[in-house]
DNA sequence: CGTGAAGTTGAGTATGCTCAACGGTGGTGG
DNA sequence: CCACCACCGTTGAGCATACTCAACTTCACG
């Protein structure tokens, strides 16, 4: 009976600021793009660049604000530029299940099918660009590198996701959030952050149905980390890994 | 401590009975493939398929043999012709996650990482096609319909782990198994087969190593389902759904 | 018919959930 | 500028679902 209807409510309606870079908002939004190297547009010819630029939009999402919800009509692709993005799955009677925390360089909304099979909603203030649907599957049509690039990309989310699984299925409260936030941490590295205070932009509700648990059961198992002296919690959502070797011991449950 | 040595120990060491095609063991093993419409050689042009056939060979799996393990090289990958693979991730203390099943038409071992994810392991009796993951790689640079049709299969496997994310981070275990009976029998309606006897290949230990319970949360559920007149245990590992529309809600969690 | 693995059932337990209260914080409006 | 309020996070008490351990039955196979 725990319906959270924040997916649905907060800024539903409000559809999301869109601007075409003609608007000139942007002033040519790829070749500033900081997160280049890791997301499609990454290793692409300067030709392949240019007819991708032609049909991306910028677009704005606020706290809460939500993208899109599992079944509407599969429009447009997006990858994120700034920001954190949560997508997630529900069931009728309001269960939430997060099947991923989306950062800058990561894509979505690519399904095979005419729908989404998820929703993805803003967690942070966050930045995206967009891709009309039709026009990107042209586009790689034209070029199998980046239709190679995205297999690849697509490969490894299913590595993630096996993980997921094993994470679900598998391992207690404290191993998941030992590896809830050594993830975290070893994502942030790659795309060239801090690692060690690890900076955790998303509600412990949030955490919590991204690893199957309550809210309360996540803030009982931080706690219980912090007194075991494995993490300690900062201000402003960062936590610092304390003893990583621990962590990493107990997230593989040894 | 419920180490389960199965995977490593049964068949690991001997290495599964490999034929080339030219062995004329196999006579010309596309062109006769019945599942051939369901997998990647599906939609190819004569001049693909060739090219295909010229690098694939055949392979047999008996019950619990081991097809690869977690962290071995990534030498092949295979598409499964017959029989049920499962594909699962350990713990160091041996607690297992099933992360899929696997049947005729599907395809696994396309890693982008040099080395597997995951272990692979036959249920039943299987046969499976072998392909040297170089050699392949070279035909998918060759062929980008190929390409394209693997995106396609990686992105529905995707959408596959996401709701079975949703299934064990949130669903209760009469919900899980109810699921899992439907999916199985829908899978099994897609390749042709009946879906109301739906044939049930793995063991109850299997099917919670999948839905992220225990053997005997498995079976007790089972005999829930029953007398509630949901299912019908038959020989042979064959489950009637006395009630489909009953398991459908009960899936939903509605 | 004997043996071992797989499946079922029972009793007791533990992990994580539910319900509830409370403290902190940031945003809003008087 | 401060009081208020809503939301988030934390903590506690009691409980339920699924797990553990164990016995027993069924089944497949030699």
């Amino acid at each position: 009976m725990k319906h959270r209807f924040l997916h649905s409510v907060e800024g539903g309606g409000l559809s999301p600021a869109l601007r075409r870079p003609e608007d000139g908002g942007l002033p040519s939004p790829c070749s500033a793009c900081a997160v280049r190297h890791l997301t499609i547009c990454g290793g692409l010819t300067p030709n392949e660049m240019q007819h991708l630029a032609a049909i991306i939009s910028s677009l704005e999402l606020y706290p809460g604000q939500s993208l899109f919800q599992e079944g509407d009509p599969a429009t447009n692709a997006y990858s994120v530029t700034a920001g954190t993005v949560k997508i997630y799955k529900l069931l009728p009677d309001g269960r939430c299940q997060v099947t991923g925390f989306l950062f800058p360089g990561d894509f979505l909304g690519l399904a095979t099918n005419e729908t989404y099979a998820y929703g993805a909603e803003a967690v942070n203030h966050a930045v995206l660009c967009s891709y009309p649907r039709r026009k990107f599957e042209a586009l790689l049509e034209r070029f199998p590198d980046m239709e190679r690039r995205l297999l690849s990309m697509a490969n490894h989310e299913l590595a993630v996701a096996q993980e997921q699984m094993l994470l679900l299925g598998r391992k207690t409260a404290k191993e998941r959030v030992a590896s809830f936030l050594l993830t975290l941490s070893h994502n942030a590295t790659r795309r060239g952050q801090r690692g060690d205070p690890v900076f955790v932009p998303m509600s412990r509700s949030d955490i919590g149905d991204y690893l199957g648990l309550t809210t309360e059961t996540v803030s009982r198992t931080f706690t219980q980390l912090r007194k075991g002296k494995l993490i300690r919690l900062e201000s402003g959502g960062r936590i610092a890994l304390a003893d990583k070797d621990g962590l990493i011991q107990l997230a593989e449950g040894v």
